[in-house]
DNA sequence: CGGCTTTGACCTGCGC
DNA sequence: GCGCAGGTCAAAGCCG
């Protein structure tokens, strides 16, 4: 059944380096020009080109021809991102306390009420969150050439969601870390104007070792914080990365290791259509 | 049987 | 206020 529905199976998950096309993008590449900064500084955790302080919106799947236009909603997002201060995903958004107290009283009902019970538990959760002006994590975007979604980072996800994206005949998938205490997610979705690119977003911080990948490289070693899942990503796909426009933005230094090939990384806020070159979305 | 995906419903934010 | 789109929840079902 849910094969019929192209769903794809755990073979199609794994990691393929096979997976991956030759490029034929003529991004920059960087792979000579081995520096000492890392993942981190691409992070924009320091700085980066106000180019990249947008909204990462819905966003691809909007065909945009504009060069360099600035955003309409520059600052509103951009807070989240300069913060220094990686979201920790199990900071203390939704409290305990009037939940447990629920839980309590929820042993003692009817099925009914106990149903009940449970919106308004939901609801008091949703309200909570509304009262933190619902803060989202940094994010960070990824685009790989590959024929598979689901790109294997070296952490265990399960999906929770899937909506159709507008304008794009691809859906969005949503995924979030298995880890109990891990709030990281992350969206994947394919570029409509070229389905062999796949945009993969990362929100939040993994707050725990990859399950996958025990131990890490030497480029990995260097890596902590908000860049481990780039470094996961690196090591599974230690390969070549050709990156545009977000060099000559300033996003990225000009003097990098090696990158995973064919994946231009995004910074959080980065609205993909106005980082990723145009001739990228037109499939030429 | 546990873990995962699917999928419709629901909620929230935002623009008009 | 309304409608739309994105994001999340959770029940149901599938699979190893």
């Amino acid at each position: 059944m849910r094969k019929m529905m192209g769903v794809k199976t755990k073979e199609d998950y794994a990691i393929g380096s096979s997976s991956f096309f030759p490029c034929n993008y003529p991004f920059l590449d960087f792979s000579e020009d081995k520096g000492s900064l890392g993942f981190m500084e691409l992070l924009g955790v320091q700085d980066y080109s106000p180019l990249l302080d947008l909204p990462l919106g819905s966003d691809m799947a909007v065909p945009q021809t504009s060069d360099l236009k600035e955003p309409p909603q520059t600052k509103k997002e951009c807070s989240e991102v300069t913060n220094q201060q990686p979201a920790t995903p199990n900071s203390s958004s939704i409290s305990s306390a009037s939940s447990e107290a629920l839980n309590d009283e929820q042993q003692n009902r009817t099925v009914d009420q106990t149903h009940d019970e449970h919106r308004k538990t939901k609801e008091q959760l949703k309200s909570k969150k509304t009262n933190q002006k619902r803060q989202r994590e940094p994010r960070i975007a990824f685009m790989t050439k590959s024929e598979v979604d689901h790109l294997e980072d070296g952490y265990r996800w399960r999906k929770y969601g899937q909506k159709a994206v507008k304008n794009s005949p691809f859906p969005r998938s949503y995924y979030r870390c298995t880890s109990v205490s891990c709030n990281v997610k992350k969206r994947v979705e394919r570029s409509f104007t070229d389905p062999s690119i796949v945009v993969t977003t990362y929100e939040g911080q993994h707050t725990h070792p990859s399950p996958v990948i025990g131990r890490s490289n030497n480029f990995g070693s260097l890596m902590s914080g908000s860049g481990d899942y780039m470094s996961r990503y690196y090591q599974h796909h230690q390969q070549q990365i050709h990156v545009n426009a977000l060099s000559s933005s300033g996003f990225f230094p000009s003097k990098n290791g090696t990158f995973p090939h064919e994946t231009v990384l995004l910074s959080d806020n980065g609205r993909l259509q106005d980082v990723v070159p145009s001739h990228m979305f037109k499939g030429d």
